[in-house]
DNA sequence: AGCAGTGATGTTTTT
DNA sequence: CATCACTGCT
């Protein structure tokens, strides 16, 4: 958003206030004549949570309640108050939300709710941060670093800290990052996450609290913001300086949060301070859905929230609209057993369907044969694949499946897992572009440095200190060759350069490099030729974007979920089936769920049985599993795998279904019936 | 000194 | 299957 447009939703937003004040003490007296007819059209929870006017409030609505629903009509129920749409902050969990939200908002109204600012919080604060990021000593080209970067990053500082001889392996960049990123999130100290969650690495905490300092000066070095420190340094702006406190009072008047289970103590706080003394915040969320405490986020950010305030209203949503009673009595004897809850039962208006299945099956292979199997027929009996899904709970769950998926010649489309963007070839093709918009990035010269031969860690961190202290400049002339610079590092150097001062548009950007790319490809990868194809996507989706800044904004913080052949198949809206996490089927809903793998090390997960409080996320993960499904819910699990991690074979059901009463769900094992399987 | 190739080792979930 | 740590090669 530029500059301008922002000064002229701030003066918008101040004329419009009078206006708001005036229409709000109408509404207290008889009612305005809306456009829309919310009694009708809502039930009462809903109807009441739409009609909250100023003030905080905290909406819990249980799974598949109409919760985007009371969050669509409460947008267009304050745009006809008179409310300006740009004061209005939604903010939710993914940018896809936001914006489908804001689509359907307009079709109730009109094109006005298009305007509500929204996002996430991530993407918020690259907004605010990009204008004043100045005044906290960045630069506001700074570069966004995602978790494989930040990774890096922390790869590159990592050699140093290694302990020469030791019994004990150092903990991986992963490890490294995730504590990092633990300690920042629940703002909790690194030793004091070591001792809870790593205690076989105690003894190397000073060296990884020492290496973490490291890390985080390195990011101010060279410019460069990960994931939390977005958060961090919005809190910190808007701690430190009251001018852009103000700033942001003056245009967002009103602030609603979607998913608010799973913000981290950051976002609250950051709610908290952009609320100010309007406190007029509407919280929304489910606690029984919290399944981000990896994360750092806290279902007790939604527990206390109503103790944050002085006089919070609650409203409650417990009618259910999506799934059958048969389905509810499931997930409801789920979240019986949770130990920290609001209370709440969901309950249905919809007619009787079936009971939910469990079904064993011998094998991997047979389970795989039974979805396929049960897929075609639901088909047949009418449920479109874009009806149904297949949910688990680690993106590699569905190895197996998609084998069996393409032979049948069932398409899918997957979420979660490897993304697009993390491919290899793609980070590198964004590396180029992000230097081009902030050359003192360090961790994306190591990327792209790294690609030539006889190029390494150290010749690269040589390079790299020259480019920052000012040796080598990007510039039009060909300054490298008496500075005992290799041959082909000069090479990148000057068509980076190039790049960097040319006029041209961003994707003729893209193609010169990946042509000067291609023979680097060639060379690294046998499969050069499909990764080619990526880059040709990659290239396309460039071509969308006129501002090189919002381009690797939307790469880092609302990557393209899929690859080509997705994309493709997407065009032509045919029949799809979803696979997906759970984590990424957050707020969907089909017809028909089948969730898989529900075994005992699988899910509930290995690595979650150690402590009561993963087990109780996996609990909430299944349950969130359940409720995605209207009609028909398939739960399978294979026996007798032999499990390589662990060296033990699994075979007892996932807890969470052993003990469901048989009268609520309907049991199955899976048998030969001649060449066919079929249930008994 | 620094790079690249090789065999052991661990593998959740995402903005 | 990707990452790590070691070793031999230049």
């Amino acid at each position: 958003m530029s500059n301008h447009k922002q000064i002229i939703s701030v003066f918008t937003a101040l004329k419009l206030k009078k206006l708001i004040l005036k229409k709000a003490s109408e509404v207290q007296g008889r009612s305005v004549n809306y456009k829309i007819n919310y009694e009708m059209e809502l039930n009462t929870g809903q109807y009441e949570a739409v009609m909250h006017h100023e003030g905080p409030a905290l909406v819990i609505a249980g799974a598949g309640t109409g919760k985007t629903r009371t969050l669509v009509y409460r947008v267009a129920r304050m745009i006809e108050d008179g409310i300006a749409p740009q004061s209005i902050l939604l903010l939710t969990f993914t940018r896809k939300s936001a914006s489908e939200m804001l689509r359907r908002a307009s079709l109730l109204l009109d094109g006005r709710c298009e305007d509500v600012s929204g996002g996430t919080f991530h993407s918020f604060a690259v907004q605010v941060l990009r204008q004043y990021a100045k005044l906290i000593g960045y630069d506001n080209n700074f570069s966004i670093l995602d978790q494989s970067d930040s990774e890096d990053a922390i790869n590159l500082l990592r050699t140093e800290f290694i302990e020469k001889g030791a019994k004990r392996r150092f903990p991986t960049k992963t490890t490294l990052q995730r504590i990092y990123s633990m300690s920042v999130n629940t703002k909790t100290d690194i030793a004091a996450i070591i001792e809870d969650e790593y205690s076989y690495f105690l003894d190397d905490s000073d060296r990884i609290i020492g290496l973490l300092g490291f890390y985080e000066e390195y990011k101010k070095k060279h410019n460069l913001m990960d994931y939390d420190d977005l958060l961090l340094n919005l809190l910190r702006l808007m701690k430190e300086h009251t001018s852009v406190l103000n700033t942001l009072h003056k245009m967002y008047h009103f602030i609603m949060v979607d998913e608010y289970q799973d913000t981290n103590k950051l976002q609250h706080e950051i709610v908290l301070l952009l609320s100010g003394s309007r406190s007029n915040i509407m919280a929304v969320g489910d606690d029984a859905q919290s399944i981000y405490s990896f994360r750092g986020a806290s279902y007790q950010n939604i527990m206390f929230f109503p103790e944050s305030f002085s006089n919070c209203k609650i409203y409650k949503i417990e009618e259910n609209f999506r799934s059958s009673n048969q389905i509810l009595d499931l997930s409801n004897q789920l979240i019986k057993e949770a130990i920290f809850k609001y209370d709440k039962n969901l309950f249905s208006s919809k007619p009787t369907g079936e009971l939910p299945y469990i079904v064993a099956t011998r094998s991997e292979r047979e389970q795989s044969e039974f979805l396929v199997q049960q897929i075609l027929e639901l088909r047949e009996n009418g449920v479109p694949l874009n009806n149904m899904a297949v949910l688990f709970r680690s993106a590699f769950h569905s190895f197996d499946l998609e084998i069996e998926l393409e032979k049948a010649n069932i398409p899918f489309e997957k979420f979660g897992g490897m993304k697009f963007i993390e491919t290899a070839h793609i980070k590198d093709m964004v590396s180029f572009m992000r230097i081009l918009s902030n050359p003192a990035d360090a961790v994306s010269w190591q990327r792209v440095l790294l690609l030539l031969s006889g190029i390494g860690p150290k010749k690269a961190a040589q390079v790299i200190s020259m480019i920052s202290d000012g040796t080598i400049k990007l510039s039009k002339a060909d300054s490298l060759s008496e500075k005992g610079i290799p041959e082909n590092i000069r090479e990148m150097i000057k068509m980076i350069s190039e790049m960097y001062f040319s006029e041209m548009s961003i994707s003729d950007k893209c193609t010169v490099i990946s042509e000067y790319y291609r023979h680097l490809l060639k060379q690294k990868h046998d499969d050069w030729k499909k990764r080619w194809e990526d880059i040709e996507t990659f290239i396309t989706i460039s071509e969308r974007y006129n501002n090189l800044q919002n381009f690797l904004n939307d790469m880092a913080l609302d990557p393209p979920s899929k690859s080509l052949s997705d994309m493709e198949a997407e065009n032509n809206d045919n029949e799809i089936l979803t696979l997906s996490t759970i984590h990424s089927a957050k707020g969907l809903e089909w017809q028909a769920v089948f969730i898989i793998w529900a075994l005992e090390g699988r899910f509930p997960s290995s690595k979650a049985v150690h402590s009561i409080d993963s087990i109780e996320e996996e609990r909430r993960l299944f349950y969130v599993a359940c409720t995605r499904a209207k009609e028909y819910l398939y739960i399978s699990y294979p026996i007798n795998i032999f499990d390589r991690e662990s060296g033990f074979v699994l075979s007892e059901p996932s807890r969470f279904i052993s003990k469901i009463p048989d009268t609520i769900v309907e049991r199955f094992v899976v048998a030969d019936g001649g060449s066919d399987i079929s249930l008994n």
